[in-house]
RNA sequence: GUGGGUAUAGCUCAGCUGGUAGAGCGCCGCCUUGUGGUGGCGGAUGUCGCGGGUUCGAGUCCCGUUACUCACCCCA
């Protein structure tokens, strides 16, 4: 077979790459479980009409179909699920008897999108999601919970760089909007939402152009969404502008609670401001959104999105109002691993290398790593019976920071190969130091 | 879906106006007969993405194609 080339979109890793990716999704779960989110996995797939709800990400759903599929339609009226909150709340909306609410879940999963790849973009992605949803009526300060869970998770992953969690309020910007009269608003915020990309003078002709506004309106809508503030002082910004709107004052309200409730949690590496030119691309937000850049990558866009959606579950009886926030294992990770030293310290898990003196010994050197394992210390026995110089090399190669040698007159010794000191050492006893027993997450040599 | 770029050794790449395929790193062996790394010496490896065309001759020029990649769109 010859040899095969990548396929666009689908990452995959090496085994020491894949370590700092498990690594975040270790930190996620661990975080996420501290503040009691009940871990689920919806299956991959969803039927057609459910993912159509969506709009315009239909056209990147993945569709799947038997070889011999026979329907009219060429597909079995399924396909891979392109985000997890879709699936959730059907999962919510299947469950909803046997779940308690309010529901607090998390949910660490792979999607796919049929999109052209580009840096931190894939068609096979993993995606980090929270949520919490409940039945009817879900109190605000449900919103401040999962900004939380999210800044906590975010400062434990202190191997990464910095983030800015950016947070607005669509109560805000479309009680602004409706006090300045205007109607189309999702063509307004579609347009507001390029502002990171594209320059002000730009946005304001496309408003006028594209949005239809005329070029009063469109400053003051542009004298919104420059507004920011890592605490409430956005308040007396907005008020400043004299659009009065009961909608507005909702949306300040909230938004002002979110910033200051987090405050406390912020920051250098993690930090939380208020920026009224968020609105979020999808339609079915209704209050609190989120953002989020990773520093120095900022020309990614967002790597951590979510926000307040009430009605995007019902079941005709009750309706099931929700906030989360998903952020983009995938997306965070790989650009990561190409672009830095973001490495793992070793190949494989292995503290130790056990030598071996010859096959026939083998044995002996199988009973050694038995008990190393016995006591929680990760090792593997040597390949292959070549000199102890080959032996030590394989380690080398692998990152493995110990050998284990047996004398010929039976007596143990244990190497570090990193410093060369060599000591005497009993299988029931010798333990590594604690940060040598797992592999970890590090920054190899400074490129950039 | 739209527009640009790239494709040569395991990896990163060089190869001028066409003349039989190169470097660095890595890999293997020996110096070093059972303890690696540094050093010295030696060695192996290519359908030059694929198909066609021009030419005495194509890695090089032309056409097509596929893959990868960047930007737009949209988004994690």
């Amino acid at each position: 077979m010859a040899k095969p080339t990548p396929l666009s979109g689908f990452p995959e890793l090496l085994p020491e790459q894949r370590f700092v990716e498990q690594q975040v999704v270790d930190t996620l779960r661990h975080t996420f479980e501290l503040h009691g989110f009940a871990g689920i996995e919806t299956r991959a797939v969803e039927p057609l009409d459910q993912l159509l709800r969506k709009g315009d990400t239909s056209k990147e759903v993945y569709l799947l179909r038997r070889l011999h599929e026979e329907s009219a339609e060429g597909h079995a009226g399924i396909g891979l699920h392109f985000d997890l909150t879709v699936p959730f709340a059907r999962y919510v909306l299947e469950n909803a008897g046997k779940l308690e609410f309010p529901f607090r879940r998390y949910q660490i999963q792979k999607a796919w999108r049929g999109e052209r790849p580009q840096e931190g973009r894939f068609r096979e992605f993993t995606q980090a999601d929270i949520d919490i949803i409940g039945r009817d009526e879900l109190p605000f300060h449900h919103d401040v919970e999962v900004t939380r869970v999210m800044v906590d998770a975010l400062t434990r992953l202190d191997f990464l760089p910095g983030f800015r969690v950016q947070v607005n309020n669509r109560k805000l910007i479309q009680g602004f909007y409706a006090g300045l009269g205007i109607d189309d608003t999702d063509e307004v915020m579609r347009v507001v939402d390029k502002l990171d990309k594209v320059p002000v003078d730009k946005v304001r002709d496309l408003l006028v152009a594209e949005a239809g506004l005329d070029e009063k309106t469109a400053d003051r809508v542009l004298s919104l969404a420059t507004i920011r503030a890592t605490d409430d002082s956005f308040v007396e910004d907005v008020r400043a502008l004299g659009v009065e709107h009961e909608l507005l004052d909702e949306g300040l309200a909230e938004l002002a609670e979110l910033v200051s409730a987090c405050a406390d949690l912020v920051t250098d590496r993690v930090r939380l401001e208020a920026d009224l030119s968020i609105a979020r691309g999808l339609d079915y937000y209704t209050g609190t959104v989120f953002e989020t850049r990773l520093d120095g990558y900022e020309s990614m866009g967002s790597i951590c999105s979510g926000g307040r959606y009430d009605a995007l579950a019902t079941d005709g009886r009750s309706t099931y109002p929700g906030v989360g926030i998903s952020l983009g294992v995938s997306r965070v990770v790989v650009p990561l691993l190409a672009r830095t030293g973001l490495t793992a310290s070793r190949k494989v898990p292995s503290v130790v290398l056990v030598a071996v003196v010859d096959e026939e010994s083998r044995a002996d050197s199988n009973a050694i790593a038995s008990a190393l394992r016995s006591r929680d210390i990760p090792c593997e026995v040597v390949a292959s019976a070549q000199k102890f110089g080959k032996q030590i090399r394989y380690a080398e190669r692998r990152g493995i920071p110990y050998v284990w040698f047996t004398n010929a007159d039976g007596g143990h010794e244990i190497k570090d190969i990193r410093s060369g000191d060599q000591v005497a050492a009993d299988p029931a006893a010798w333990t590594p130091p604690s940060e040598d027993l797992r592999p970890q997450v590090l920054m190899k040599e400074t490129e950039l």
